[in-house]
RNA sequence: GCCACGAUAGCUCAAAGGCAGAGCAAAAAUAGAGCUUAACUGCCCUGUAAGCAGUAGGUUGAGGGUUCAAUUCCCUCUCGUGGCUCCA
C-alpha cells in the first residue's frame, strides 16, 4: 500500500463519472473540507487487510505531532503500477475507514472508482508531504526507487531511498572546497579549516560593521559557569538535559547552551535609568548543547555553535519600534545574500515560564510589529522559547528542508529572575523588556545555508581565494609572484599555483575550487605587460591593465557581488 | 535517544571463514580494483577544464568473543547517513 499523505488548508473534490462498474454510490457535488490530512491512497496487490490497519496506525501517530485529527481516506490509484483488484482495494479501504473511527478520528472519504476533480492547498510545513509505503519489505522499497519513472509529478520520493549524500550538500562541498571538517574525537563539533574562518570572519566583519552603525555595543563573556547561574536563569528546570556540565573545585558548573545570563549580568552591573534604554548588547557567542546524536547533521545541527546574539533591554514606550528595527536589520542582511525566507510566529509552549498576562501582551506585540512592517508570516501555537514568544526566519536548504536562522524573542521572565532593572522617569524600578534575538542564528549553519545557496561559487566579497594566479610556464613564475604580491597588498584575497603543471591543468584546478578569478600569465602577458583575466564562468579577457582589474575588483567588493 | 543502513588506501568502491600446485585467460588478486593524479620524486616548459613516469600509501572504525584460522560470523562501543523527535 502506498500512501501519499498531505496537511492541507483545504481540499475540493467533486465526482465526475464512475471509472469503473464497481464504483461506490455518491452524490455528484462539489465536497470541501478544510484543516485536514490527506491521505491519498494505493492498494497494492497481495495487501492484507492489515497492512490499512498498520497505515491507519502509522497515520494516528503523525496526527498528534501536526495537532490535527481529521483526515479524508482518498482512494488514488496513481501511486502504484501493481494494484490490487478493485473489489478487494475497497474493502481494505472500508477497513481503513472503520480503525479510525474506531481510534476517534474524524474521518471523512472520497468515493472509490471514480473520475474526481481535485483542487488542494497543502501547508508549507516540513511535515505536510510525506509518501509512506506499508506492507512487507525489500522488494517494496526496490520498487519504490522507479517511482520516478511515473509520470505524475504528485508522487514524492522518499529521502532514504537515495543513497549517500547529494552532490549539492554542504557537506560535500565543503570538503571540495576545503572549509571545514568533522572528527571523531569531536562529534557534532566542527573543525573550521583556514578557508572557513576565512568565510566566517568576513561574515563577523559585516556583522560587525552592521551592528556599531545601528548602536549596539559588543560584549564577550565567559562559556562556562556556575551552576548557581543556571538555577537563576531558569535553564536549569527547562533546559538541563541539553547542557553538558563539569566540576571544578568541588563546585558544578555548566557551558552555557544560551547567551543571555551574560547580557543580564552586564546589564544590571550597574544601576540604569530610563534614559539609557534602549541599551544594545550584541555577542559572538559561543554555546554548547547536548544534542541528541541522531539529530546531528553537518553544520546544520551541532553540538557546538556560535550565535550571533543580542540582547536589547528596551522599555514598554520603544518595544515595537525596535522590534521593527531588529525585522528590518534580518531583511537587510538577507537580501545582500539574496535568501527567501519563510517568517513564522512561534506562541507560548506548555513548559512556559512567567504569568500568562505578559505572554499575552509580548504575542501581541510581536504580531503588531509583523502587521506593521508588512510582513507575511504564519502561526505556531507551542513553539515559543520557554520564557517568551518568537518570530522565526526560515530559509530552505539544498535538500528543501527548512532551517530556522534568524529570530527575535521577547522576554521578560529573565530580567525580572535577574533583579535586572531600570529607574524610570517616576523613580521608581522596572523591568525592561528584553529582545533576544540572532541574524545569522548560528555562523556555522549559516555559513552551511550559505554553502548550499551558492554551491560554492561564492560571490568576490565571500570567496575565500578571490585570485589565482596561473603562470603558464616556470620561466613565468618569478613575474607572476610579483603580480601576486601587488593583488596582497591591494587586500585581494589571491594565491598562486606554482606547480610544474601544463596551464590547461592548473585551470581545471582552480575552476574546481570555483575561485572567481584566474589570472593568467604567460610570454604575451609579460612582454605586453598586461594580464589574461579568466573568470568562473570560462570568459577570458586578454591584455588587462592589472590596476584596472583590481579597481574593477574593489568595486565588486564594495557592492558585495 | 529510537528505527533503518553504513565504516576496507587520499577519494569511490569490490570481494570473501583460510591454503598449495597446474591449466586456461589480455591480465591479476586473498587484502583487491578503479580514479585520465589526492601525496611525494623526477621528467616535460607547456596558452584557457586534467602531459608522462616512478614511489609511497591499509592493524579492513575500536574493543572483546567464537574458531586451528576472522578483514569476513557474534557482541559491545565509537563515528557517520536518512527518518522520528527536538532545535540556532
Amino acid at each position: 500500500m502506498r500512501i501519499l499523505q498531505m496537511h492541507a488548508d483545504w481540499i475540493e473534490y467533486e465526482p465526475v463519472r464512475k471509472e469503473i462498474s464497481g464504483a461506490e454510490e455518491v452524490e455528484k457535488k462539489k465536497y470541501r473540507l478544510e484543516e485536514i490530512l490527506v491521505l491519498f491512497v494505493s492498494v497494492e496487490e497481495g495487501d492484507g487487510p492489515k497492512v490499512g490497519i498498520e497505515a491507519v496506525d502509522e497515520v494516528e501517530k503523525f496526527l498528534k505531532n501536526v495537532k490535527v485529527n481529521k483526515i479524508l481516506i482518498y482512494p488514488f490509484a496513481h501511486l502504484s503500477r501493481s494494484l490490487a483488484k478493485p473489489d478487494e482495494a475497497l474493502k481494505i479501504i472500508k477497513e481503513m475507514e472503520a480503525h479510525a473511527k474506531k481510534l476517534k478520528i474524524e474521518v471523512y472519504r472520497a468515493p472509490f472508482g471514480w473520475n474526481k476533480a481535485l483542487a488542494i492547498k497543502v501547508k508549507a510545513h516540513p511535515l505536510a508531504e510525506q509518501s509512506k509505503v506499508f506492507g512487507s519489505s525489500k522488494e517494496k522499497k526496490v520498487e519504490m526507487k522507479s517511482v520516478r519513472e511515473i509520470k505524475n509529478p504528485m508522487v514524492l520520493i522518499k529521502r532514504s531511498d537515495f543513497e549517500g549524500l547529494s552532490e549539492k550538500d554542504h557537506r560535500i562541498i565543503g570538503e571540495q572546497l576545503d572549509l571545514f571538517s568533522f572528527q571523531e574525537v569531536g562529534p557534532g563539533m566542527v573543525f573550521l579549516h583556514p578557508k572557513g574562518v576565512i568565510l566566517r570572519n568576513i561574515l563577523i566583519d559585516f556583522w560587525r560593521k552592521e551592528h556599531s552603525k545601528r548602536g549596539y555595543q559588543e560584549i564577550s563573556a565567559p562559556i562556562l559557569l556556575n551552576n548557581a547561574l543556571w538555577q537563576v536563569s531558569g535553564h536549569w528546570d527547562h533546559f538541563r538535559e541539553n547542557m553538558f556540565f563539569s566540576e571544578v573545585e568541588n563546585q558544578g558548573f555548566g557551558l552555557k547552551p544560551m547567551n543571555c545570563p551574560n547580557a543580564m549580568l552586564v546589564f544590571k552591573n550597574k544601576s540604569r535609568s530610563y534614559r539609557d534604554l534602549p541599551i544594545r548588547y550584541n555577542e559572538l557567542g559561543l554555546v554548547h548543547r547536548n544534542e541528541l546524536s541522531g539529530v546531528l547533521s553537518g553544520l546544520f545541527r551541532l553540538r557546538a555553535f556560535v550565535q550571533d546574539d543580542a540582547h536589547i533591554f528596551v522599555d514598554e514606550k520603544n518595544l515595537e519600534k525596535e522590534i521593527i528595527a531588529v525585522i528590518d536589520l534580518v531583511k537587510y542582511f538577507y537580501d545582500v545574500f539574496g535568501f527567501e525566507y519563510s517568517v513564522e510566529l512561534s506562541l507560548k509552549p506548555e513548559k512556559a515560564m512567567g504569568d500568562e498576562r505578559i505572554w499575552k501582551k509580548a504575542e501581541e506585540a510581536l504580531e503588531k510589529s509583523l502587521k506593521d512592517a508588512k510582513i507575511k508570516y504564519s502561526k505556531n501555537p507551542g513553539e515559543g522559547a520557554f520564557y517568551g514568544p518568537k518570530i522565526d526566519f526560515h530559509i530552505k536548504d539544498s535538500m528543501d528542508r527548512k532551517w530556522q536562522l534568524a529570530t527575535v524573542q521577547l522576554d521578560s521572565v529573565m530580567p525580572e529572575r535577574f533583579k535586572a532593572s531600570y529607574i524610570g522617569e517616576d523613580g521608581k524600578e522596572h523591568i525592561p523588556i528584553v529582545i533576544h534575538r540572532v541574524i545569522y542564528g548560528a555562523l556555522e549553519r549559516f555559513m552551511g545555508i550559505l554553502v548550499e545557496h551558492y554551491q560554492g561559487k561564492f560571490p568576490v566579497w565571500l570567496a575565500p581565494v578571490q585570485v589565482r594566479i596561473l603562470p603558464i610556464s616556470d620561466d613565468n613564475n618569478k613575474h607572476a609572484q610579483k603580480l601576486l604580491n601587488e593583488l596582497l597588498e591591494n587586500d585581494i584575497r589571491a594565491e598562486g599555483d606554482f606547480d610544474s603543471h601544463k596551464i590547461e591543468y592548473k585551470i581545471k584546478m582552480a575552476q574546481l575550487q570555483k575561485i572567481p578569478y584566474m589570472i593568467i600569465i604567460g610570454k604575451k602577458e609579460e612582454d605586453s605587460k598586461s594580464i589574461a583575466v579568466r573568470d568562473r564562468e570560462g570568459k577570458v579577457k586578454f591584455k588587462v591593465k592589472l590596476e584596472d582589474f583590481v579597481k574593477e575588483l574593489k568595486k565588486q567588493i564594495e557592492k558585495r557581488n
